[in-house]
DNA sequence: AAGACGAAAGTGGTTGA
DNA sequence: TCAACAACTTTCGTCTT
C-alpha cells in the first residue's frame, strides 16, 4: 500500500508515543502506533502538483486559486459583470459586454447544467461523509469523465455521482461503506454498487480489494475504543493475512470481527450488536468471522483467560 | 431479559461453460 | 445466457449469563 506520510511528529496524547503523523492522503492525523484520531476532515495544505523537473515546473506553476473539480467549471469562470460596471463605458463597449452576457447565457447548456448539479451534489454529500478535499476532487473528476462518455444516460444523477464518490474512496484508500454512501444520496446500495462497478469498468479504473485495516481506526472511533484495542485488531488482522483466511471475505466482516474479539480481550467489551451496526455487517456475520480467527490464530485460551477477570 | 449462538432459507454478484 | 457457487443477510429458536 503506497503511503504518503507528513513529516510533523508529535507526542500523541493517548499512548505517549512520538508517533503522530499526519497522513495527507487520508486527510488525517493519527497516531501510528495506537491509531488515535486526532482530527479528521482536515485541510490539505499540500501542493496541488508536484515538479518532476525545472523544465516542466514553469508550465505548472499559476495564480489563482487551485483548479477544482468540484465546481462545474473547475473554478476558472470568468463572469461578466453586472450594471454596476458598466459605468464610465463608452456606448460601443457596453454594447460588446452585453453580447458577452449573452454569450454567456448560451453556453449554459445542458451538460454544464447537470455537471453543475453533480457538483453540487457531490460537495454536499462529501461534507456529511467527512470526506477529505483530494478524494472529492477525484470523485468530481471521475464525475466529469463518465459524464462526457454519457454514462449518466438512463441513469439517476445522484447513483452516478455516489458510485464515483464511492470509486474515489476506495482509490485512496479512505474507504466508506455502501451503507454510508447510500445513506448521504438517498439511493440504495445496491443501485450504487451497480453504478459503481459500471464506471469502473467503463473509465477503466482499477480497483483493489480493500484491506479490513482501512476500515478499523475508523470503526475504532465510532466505537469509543481505546488506542490498545483498536492496535490489537490490526495485528489480530495482520495475522489472519498472514494465514490466508481473509481472502474472498468481506473487508467489513474481517474488521468487525478483529474489533470484537480485541475488546473482548482488553477488558472493554462490546455486544456483537454493537460493533455489528457501526461496521455495517450483521451479527451472523461477526460470529462466523470470528469462530474462524479464533480457530485459526490459536486465540482461544486467551479469550477464556480474559472471561476469567 | 439481554446477549450469544447456530441452522435454514433467501439475496445479489461472480464465474465458467 | 444459464447454472453453480461463495459470501452475506434475515429470521427464528435455543442456550448462557
Amino acid at each position: 500500500m503506497e503511503v504518503i506520510s507528513g513529516e510533523k511528529i508529535k507526542e500523541c496524547p493517548e499512548c505517549g508515543a512520538e508517533s503522530i503523523k499526519w497522513d495527507k492522503k487520508k486527510g488525517e492525523i493519527s497516531c501510528e502506533n495506537c491509531g488515535f484520531l486526532m482530527e479528521e476532515n482536515m485541510i490539505d495544505f499540500s501542493q496541488e502538483w508536484r515538479e518532476f523537473d525545472s523544465d516542466k515546473a514553469e508550465d505548472k506553476r499559476r495564480v489563482g486559486s487551485p483548479l477544482t473539480h468540484t465546481k462545474y467549471d473547475k473554478g476558472l469562470s470568468t463572469k461578466v459583470g453586472k450594471r454596476g460596471d458598466f459605468r464610465g463605458l463608452s456606448p460601443g463597449k457596453r454594447k460588446e459586454v452585453h453580447k458577452m452576457r449573452k454569450w454567456q447565457r448560451r453556453i449554459s447548456t445542458p451538460i454544464e447544467r447537470n455537471l453543475k448539479l453533480a457538483m453540487g451534489e457531490l460537495r454536499r454529500a462529501s461534507s456529511f461523509l467527512n470526506i477529505p478535499n483530494n478524494v472529492k476532487e477525484e470523485a468530481g473528476m471521475i464525475y466529469r469523465k463518465a459524464a462526457e462518455k454519457g454514462l449518466v444516460r438512463g441513469r439517476s444523477m445522484e447513483s452516478v455521482v455516489a458510485g464515483a464518490l464511492y470509486a474515489a474512496c476506495r482509490r485512496a484508500h479512505v474507504p466508506r461503506t455502501l451503507d454510508e454512501v447510500s445513506e448521504a444520496f438517498e439511493v440504495g446500495k445496491k443501485e450504487i454498487g451497480k453504478t459503481y462497478r459500471f464506471i469502473c469498468r467503463q473509465l477503466d479504473i482499477r480497483i483493489l480489494p480493500t484491506s479490513p485495516i482501512e476500515y478499523v481506526h475508523r470503526f475504532a472511533s465510532e466505537l469509543d475504543l481505546t488506542p490498545e484495542t483498536t492496535s490489537r485488531s490490526v495485528e489480530i488482522i495482520k495475522e489472519a493475512v498472514d494465514e490466508g483466511i481473509t481472502s474472498g471475505k468481506g473487508p467489513m466482516g474481517i474488521a468487525a470481527a478483529a474489533l470484537y474479539i480485541s475488546a473482548l480481550l482488553e477488558e472493554e467489551k462490546k455486544t456483537q450488536r454493537e460493533v455489528a451496526d457501526v461496521a455495517g455487517v450483521t451479527e451472523v456475520t461477526i460470529r462466523n468471522r470470528y469462530k474462524e480467527l479464533l480457530e485459526k490464530l490459536n486465540l482461544k485460551e486467551e479469550m477464556k483467560e480474559a472471561k476469567k477477570e
